[in-house]
DNA sequence: CGCCTAACTAACCATCTAGTCCAATAATTG
DNA sequence: CAATTATTGGACTAGATGGTTAGTTAGGCG
């Protein structure tokens, strides 16, 4: 073996950064500087780790933990790589850091849509809404959790954050559950898990597997007919499961739109 | 620039690697020929095709494309690395083959399934039960097709093998579809291609989520009793879909098991 | 039976990639 | 003001990675 005298030194930088404090004024440095045009570009700490997040975000989102590139994350933010390295430590607390925040996203967006105390048969139909159009709108989360599923979960275990996050949800739909068993409006045992897994699925499925599935059956999923038409299905297949067998079964259609168009439709879709 | 003059040399051989041409049949030369209950091992095309072709599977489906190595593969495979590019151009080449066996395998699967002549009620819920079990029996299926849809289906976009492979099934359900309906047990206007990806999407996304999933709700998604429970739930969702409003509508759970563990559960489950 | 081609091997290489080092400079803050 | 922190820049490196080159062996066939 080669005498190496520094064997590998990547994580143990004890992290002085001693720079020379006086000798500095030496050459004509600035004269590189050819930022004319830009704006002062002040010293911004959270609003540069906010650029990289993003940056990282669109990257990882677009190629996975393995195709993506600091170089690329980097180039999107407009930083150099040190600037990076002087945030994160390694491009994978960064991933970690970008899953962390897609499932806030998903949290923030289950929690604005406010279900409580709503007749149970409406709050069903906008609990599908809001997740399918969740997934249109924050495209980054399908990829984000494929990648993560792809890694098998380590990074998810290993952040106790992200563990916590859905507790309210699965309370959430129990309660609704509930309280449309009670009316006659649902059938009983129901498991709120395996419903949620479902409600998610039809619409994650759809996207998340659009290039494929657009091939093979030769229909551009992304159309905005054909999102509406698959929103429909989806709130179809679910009501018609809760209601199937209920004591009070409505037939079918148990409310048919009355509430169609909520939001405004792909606000950064694809 | 340090005046270097050998470029690099990572490995640092002691240079001169000139093979002596004669003195190698000395019996113990190619000592790590430790084969002994292996077959002769002779010159075989195609059994080595295969052995990298499924070793590549093995890796890309545990590792994605861009994570996959192709140093893991040869290593799975046995052989050297050039004898995998004797065989296949690039990595991509590689790995469109897998894609294409990956969907090959869909297909057999599918046609595996007798549907044709069944009655409509019977025919669909073994169409679900069937998907489900495919994609629990050939894991590999999900993580390419995640893979492949990550990289926005360029490779299968590419392939008009892939492309051929679902028509035949959309026929078949529509047969079952339009049976259904014309004996009353089905509801009207079901678009069977929405049904199938239905269909795959419950049990597809319960699988391939499975790591962040279990994470979530604390569940372990790939027991045997959740993966029976799901399929159950799987077939519930279905048939209450399909025969909510149906002329001649069965309330519930209208042949509620008649064909339990159809095959051996998890041939090759993880 | 020798020869040609295809199967096969080991070493090697060019390049890429995450991450570092060593400055230098400008803004922020105590 | 001085210490700290944010920021840029560029050169640099270890190691990994896809792919190639030069060479060896086996087997079918004329």
């Amino acid at each position: 073996m080669s005498p190496r005298p520094a064997p590998r030194r990547r994580r143990d930088t004890p992290e002085l950064t001693a720079r020379a404090p006086g000798v500095l004024m030496s050459g004509e440095g600035p004269g590189a500087h050819r930022d004319v045009s830009e704006r002062p570009r002040k010293r911004d700490s959270i609003g540069t780790q906010e650029k990289i997040l993003a940056a990282a975000m669109a990257e990882f989102a677009r190629k996975g933990y393995d195709g993506a590139r600091v170089d690329a994350i980097i180039a999107r933010a407009k930083i150099s790589k040190n600037l990076l390295y002087h945030h994160f430590r390694s491009k994978e607390e960064l991933y970690v850091k970008v899953l962390e925040r897609t499932y806030e996203t998903m949290r923030r967006r289950q929690e604005e849509v406010p279900l409580a105390g709503l007749d149970p048969v409406v709050a069903m139909r906008r609990l599908c809404e809001s997740t399918f159009q969740t997934f249109i709108e924050e495209p980054e989360v399908i990829v984000m959790m494929n990648t993560e599923n792809l890694h098998r979960g380590k990074h998810v275990a290993k952040s106790p954050i992200i563990r916590q996050l859905y507790s309210r949800l699965a309370v959430t739909i129990q309660a609704i559950l509930e309280q449309g068993e009670a009316r006659g409006l649902f059938r009983s045992g129901v498991d709120p898990v395996e419903l949620y897994i479902s409600i998610s699925a039809l619409g994650y499925f759809y996207l998340s597997n659009r290039y494929t599935l657009s091939m093979i059956f030769d229909r551009d999923l992304k159309s905005p007919e054909n999102l509406a038409r698959r929103k429909a299905h989806i709130i179809e297949m679910t009501m018609a499961y809760l209601t199937a067998g209920a004591a009070d079964a409505a037939p079918l259609a148990a409310v048919p739109s009355a509430e169609a168009a909520p939001k405004a439709q792909a606000r950064k879709a694809r």
